[in-house]
DNA sequence: GTCGATGTTTAGCCCATGCTAAATTTGCGG
DNA sequence: CCGCAAATTTAGCATGGGCTAAACATCGAC
């Protein structure tokens, strides 16, 4: 049996995730494709999370307003400071559980969807244990 | 490196699972306090999450819309069948990842948190895999 | 039966995240 | 330089999910 305990402790956290997770998303896919083409551009955001150009732009303007992303109008998008440690922080975080989900023998594909809608809600004793796991797992004559 | 994929998909599927995880978590919480006290009224649900008493009678209004529970004015909250089955197949997911989460050696506050987040992005398989995991992890001699 | 406490509903507000349509800017081909 | 295509922005709309204030219903105490 789940253990009892305060539930509208763990669904504020919850809520609360969700207001940080498309941030994190964001942050990752445009620090993802400024390394791949240089440069970030809205329709690269809409085209990767299959939304409409409008959305990307009013949620990269929300970036702006809470200092994880700068640009100019008609410009690309670029990450602050902040905003590149959070992208660090969002992709070690993704491969991790990545790499665990592997480890614990799905497939890729499932290990790929998974982890984007799991990676959010890791805590970080979680994500050590995780981490764990993969090292045990995973042994020296493995390629 | 996280395998390269369509990423516009997997996030598609994230947000489609945000549109099911309150209602999943509602029904999951409906069926708890009717096991405990015999009825759900909205205040029980506010409390349980720690938000208005507002916010859950529009919530639930949209549960009885989508078919997931019925209620009459100034009556307590019952699930349908359909939501009945969603609240079973929702504990039980609930209840593998949270054993999951032990097994893998995180405390119960971690694990009681976490799984909270996790449960409602968990794939079959995933989900499948998490179940090995904890009949393998659990020997004879454990409690 | 009335009153007050408690619970529910309604009205009205906010923000996030999605959309389309239309206006604007940019930048390239000619 | 002109014009067109592509990208961006603006305007306007929807839904979900949060809130407070105020109206209304229910139920137990008296």
């Amino acid at each position: 049996m789940v253990k009892s305990h305060d539930h509208s402790q763990s669904h504020r956290r919850v809520r609360a995730d969700h207001a940080t997770e498309l941030a994190e998303d964001y942050v990752e896919a445009i620090d993802d494709i400024c390394r791949e083409s240089g440069s970030c551009r809205a329709v690269d955001l809409a085209r990767r999370f299959g939304v409409s150009n409008v959305t990307v732009t009013r949620t990269v303007s929300r970036l702006v307003r809470d200092g994880y992303a700068q640009t100019e109008p008609y410009g690309p998008i670029e990450l602050t400071p902040k905003g590149k440690r959070v992208a660090e922080h969002a992709r070690a975080r993704h491969q991790i559980v990545y790499r665990f989900l592997l480890s614990l023998g799905v497939s890729e594909k499932t290990a790929s969807v998974d982890s984007e809608g799991i990676e959010h809600h890791v805590s970080r004793e979680t994500l050590h244990a995780m981490q764990r796991f993969i090292d045990h797992t995973a042994r020296p004559s493995d390629g």
